[in-house]
DNA sequence: CTGAAAGCGCTAACAA
DNA sequence: TTGTTAGCGCTTTCAG
């Protein structure tokens, strides 16, 4: 059976005490050249590999952070739970810091009590969750959402804002006539960018239309089913505000498909700068959200507050229009 | 500061030994009814958890398994990946296992050794950690990749057959010029899925050409490439298959977009049977491939193996022919 | 059925 | 600069 070699057995190895290993270890103190190198000969030559357990055991707290997830198809499968996985994926390889990934239900309850920090992904469903973790006060960090009410750091991108940016640009461009669909209203995000759009628009004093605002859910099929119904529309818009590149482009291949131009016939813009929107039947005019940034900032926070150098901040990312050849003037 | 109360704590207000409150909370051996209710109260009351890293430290293994994941843009962005990411983290929720998220670059190289068990999500780039992770006698199973010099199990979709069925299929149907866009060679099912290509070919004595086969890398723009690429060639196939869905799907779009039709003038295969590709502009015609089962075998596989309980074992899951509406007779 | 005590592998005073 | 030692919180013999 497996038999990994201890600190023990290297400091007898190595001829000296257990200390001065764990001190080479870890370039803590001074230890003397001769005596260093007799400890990482032995290291080298036991594959002895520190003992994470104990040690975090004996620091009272792991380098293991925890990400939350939730797992509902939507969000899910969007472009953004597969960015921020990968983006705190890699910052935290980078950071060495482990990483605990809970997909989570309404109503899984996990043991956070063992992990040094924790990044929740979204709140609105993981509510209590959050509340507990701050009551256990661990460190945590929110992303996506902006939490005033309770004492937490947060990372959000500035959602409602990059929606009103996207239907300003149309509204510059002289359109009056412009739809919506929308990312749901299971996230935070989702919910701000619908009200971006709506704020846009009553800035500019344009009723609201029932019929324009159609609620998606990141899907593809539901993109397609929206742009269906807004085409079949009497009166039909002359400008798409898309709350995903992903739902953007079935979108657009809804409106080629019936024999429609874009942006000739239907200017289109989407969120989220996803890579492919610039390789689609037609470049996409989209508002870029810095998601990376995110990871990283939130990483790094959670970071801070986990080694007692920080406190609680939050912050707001801006987002950046991108304008490629989706959209013409009215 | 966080101090949460400890076994200690509860064996003082419960009126007992620790021993019996490790008892009571494993539900090992038998105790007493008044003893356990005192525990069980005194537990709740103080919001008593246990602390897993001690437990880990003294059972000498945790219960923390690692999803080993490369992250070439290609393989990451895919339904593959995703999948098998919500598949094994919904798995080990419910089996309470924690699930280490590893985000590797072929240079990355992980602490293996303080893990419970282990899975890699693809071996050709990962070899090397595969190798150690054998040496250092960890538990470890491999997906969707058969390997048979090593002393590991794994679970796999049979690639090479689902591909075979798919053209197959096609050539039943009467094409015999049939395109194909790969999913590169990074990754072995990608390169299974390839021979099964050629493999079908051959059994029909049809010859392999050079352009009649152009390499994709499972992101929607190689395959827009190489469908435009198909799609301007002097003598174009009747039929593509496609090494996936999110591929397949693009490719659509492009030959839709030139004004062809699907499946009147041209036939498609896809490979995944990706949710979407039901709700597409048309039903598409796919491989299904079982990636919750092979994600939730290859969780249990593991356990197993954690337990001692198990042996190395080799299973190769079949896909299956899903007939939907991309394809028509020559 | 219950409790005392010996560790699991490591870190961090403290003493030398 | 180095070694000794006391834990970190828990499980698990081993006695009682």
């Amino acid at each position: 059976m497996r038999k990994n070699s201890n600190i023990e057995d290297v400091a007898k190895l190595a001829g000296v005490s257990i200390s001065t290993v764990s001190r080479v270890v870890n370039k803590s103190s001074t230890v003397r050249a001769s005596n260093r190198i007799c400890v990482e000969q032995a290291v080298k030559k036991l594959k002895f590999k520190p003992n994470l357990i104990a040690k975090a055991l004996v620091k009272g707290k792991s380098n293991t952070i925890a990400l939350v997830m939730p797992r509902y198809e939507g969000i899910f499968y969007s472009y953004y739970a597969l960015e921020i996985i990968r983006g705190i994926g890699t910052i935290c390889e980078s950071l060495k810091i482990d990483l605990l990934l809970h997909i989570t239900h309404p109503n899984t309850n996990l043991n956070l009590s063992n992990v040094g920090g924790i990044i929740f992904a979204e709140v609105l469903s993981e509510r209590k969750q959050l509340e507990e973790a701050v009551a256990l006060n661990i460190p945590t960090v929110a992303i996506n959402n902006l939490i005033k009410d309770l004492a937490v750091s947060c990372v959000t991108i500035n959602n409602k804002q990059g929606a009103r940016e996207a239907v300003d640009y149309l509204l510059d461009l002289g359109h009056r006539d412009i739809a919506y669909i929308s990312g749901g209203n299971l996230t935070q995000a989702a919910k701000d960018r619908t009200q971006g759009y709506k704020l846009a628009l009553a800035a500019r004093k344009i009723p609201l239309r029932g019929e324009f605002m159609i609620e998606g859910d990141y899907s593809r099929k539901s993109a397609r089913d929206a742009a269906e119904k807004l085409l079949s529309l009497k009166n039909k818009p002359t400008a798409i505000f898309v709350a995903s590149d992903d739902m953007a482009q079935e979108a657009i291949s809804v409106i080629l498909e019936k024999g429609l131009r874009v942006p000739d016939d239907m200017s289109i813009v989407g969120f989220d700068d996803n890579p492919s929107s610039i390789y689609g039947a037609v470049p996409l005019t989209t508002i870029r959200q810095p998601l990376m940034v995110m990871a990283q900032t939130a990483v790094k926070e959670l970071d801070l507050l986990m080694n007692g150098e920080g406190k609680i901040s939050r912050i707001c990312l801006p987002t950046k229009l991108i304008i490629r050849d989706s959209c013409l003037p009215r």
